[in-house]
DNA sequence: GCCAACGTTGGC
DNA sequence: GCCAACGTTGGC
């Protein structure tokens, strides 16, 4: 099974907010970047599990992990006229934008943050720690979902 | 708040 | 299909 990696503001969304949601469950609504979508849409799988990453934030790096607990389905936000991620190109028929929903598995008992990302060894490789990435969806590989939960 | 690095849009 | 303009992300 596959690995992710999300991408949160804590301020509008974190880790704590899943927790504190009820089943500790929610959908990741808002992705509205093809790529993002496309991995989303075609690649997730229910049961995989995935890191959760704070951006944007005064410590930016991973908090924990969730699992994805459902197919992907089309993101009902982008019909909505009353929501922020609105797309008058979404219809019914066609949908546009997917998502999944994720639910809280584990936060670490500390930020590993993006700065020991860029330091440990055999993550090179990871488009987070790559500068420009801009995706808030993306792939780990099993080397290094197993080396970061090790640095915890 | 700055700015680099993208992604998207739309005129041609 | 090109590409300039614009918008967004996200670390710092």
């Amino acid at each position: 099974m596959a690995h992710w990696l999300f991408k949160s503001e804590p301020d509008v969304f974190g880790i704590d907010h899943l927790k504190a949601m009820p089943g500790k469950k929610d959908h990741w609504d808002g992705v509205r970047n093809y790529q993002a979508r496309n991995m989303m849409r075609d690649q997730m799988v229910k049961g995989e599990t995935a890191f959760f990453y704070h951006s944007s934030c005064p410590e930016p790096g991973i908090v924990g992990t969730v699992t994805i607990c459902s197919a992907p389905y089309p993101d009902h936000t982008a019909l909505d006229p009353t929501s922020k991620y609105y797309d008058p190109k979404a219809t019914e028929d066609n949908p546009r934008w997917y998502m999944v929903d994720v639910r809280y598995k584990k936060k670490f008992n500390r930020v590993i943050t993006l700065q020991e990302l860029k330091e440990t060894k055999g993550l090179e490789e990871m488009p987070l720690v790559k500068k420009g990435n801009r995706l808030s969806i993306l792939p780990v590989s099993e080397k290094e979902w197993d080396i970061i939960n090790g640095l915890v």
